[in-house]
DNA sequence: ACTGCTATATAGTATTACAAAGTAGTTGGG
DNA sequence: CCCAACTACTTTGTAATACTATATAGCAGT
């Protein structure tokens, strides 16, 4: 499905935050990931920039790794911040959410 | 609760485009209601430049009416288009919402 | 060599929410 | 009458972020 870029504003850190927390992975791959679970037409480039910008706020831990397959990984696992910011983003999720609901189901008095 | 202003990108023309689609409303009035029903620090910039944009896209009509409690007021109802836009609205909600959950409830292989 | 896949990086653009300030009409108190 | 408070709309500028497009580079198979 095609979604208007707008509505992932701030979704997609979380996400890949989100990702990032259930074991340590790379850009590449993220992308991979997301293009084959509903996310199709997320690019590299915004994958990258993303994390980038977790390293600039220092909620990741980054080691390079060489690979088998090509030019050598960059591996990211969140540390404490990290953690807490995902933390942070599913409430504010799940908070939206719950407000979204009631907003659509709620009718002029 | 504090709401993350990226978290909103997108969000907010749908949840304006669903309070005028319930029936005729104006911007203060909008801004009123959201600020009392979990959006607390949406402000009035903010939802008149929303209801302008509507206004560029032809998804609005636009009725303007005296108060008797201030300034005439700009009244908003969707039109055929503006219909169309929250329903599309609406579908990509709910997708971008089972993804996060698919994706939250997955775990690396 | 060339193609394709793997992998990272970055410059530029468009969109959008917010901050901040201004303009105006109406009402009620002093 | 003046001023504050509330109602109501508008505009200018800024920050954040996803996307476009492109570049770089390693490795494998033909």
């Amino acid at each position: 499905m095609k979604i208007a870029t707008e509505l992932l504003k701030g979704v997609l850190e979380g996400i890949v935050l989100q990702r990032i927390s259930t074991g340590e992975t790379y850009g590449y791959e993220i992308t991979q990931y997301l293009n084959a679970h509903g996310f199709e037409d997320v690019v590299e480039g915004t994958v990258y920039t993303i994390l980038m910008r977790l390293e600039k706020q220092h909620l990741v831990a980054i080691e390079k790794k060489k690979s088998d397959r090509g030019p050598a990984r960059k591996f990211y696992r969140l540390n404490v911040a990290g953690e807490d910011r995902l933390i942070q983003f599913w409430q504010q999720w799940a908070y939206v959410n719950t407000q979204m609901t009631q907003l659509k189901e709620s009718r002029h008095d």
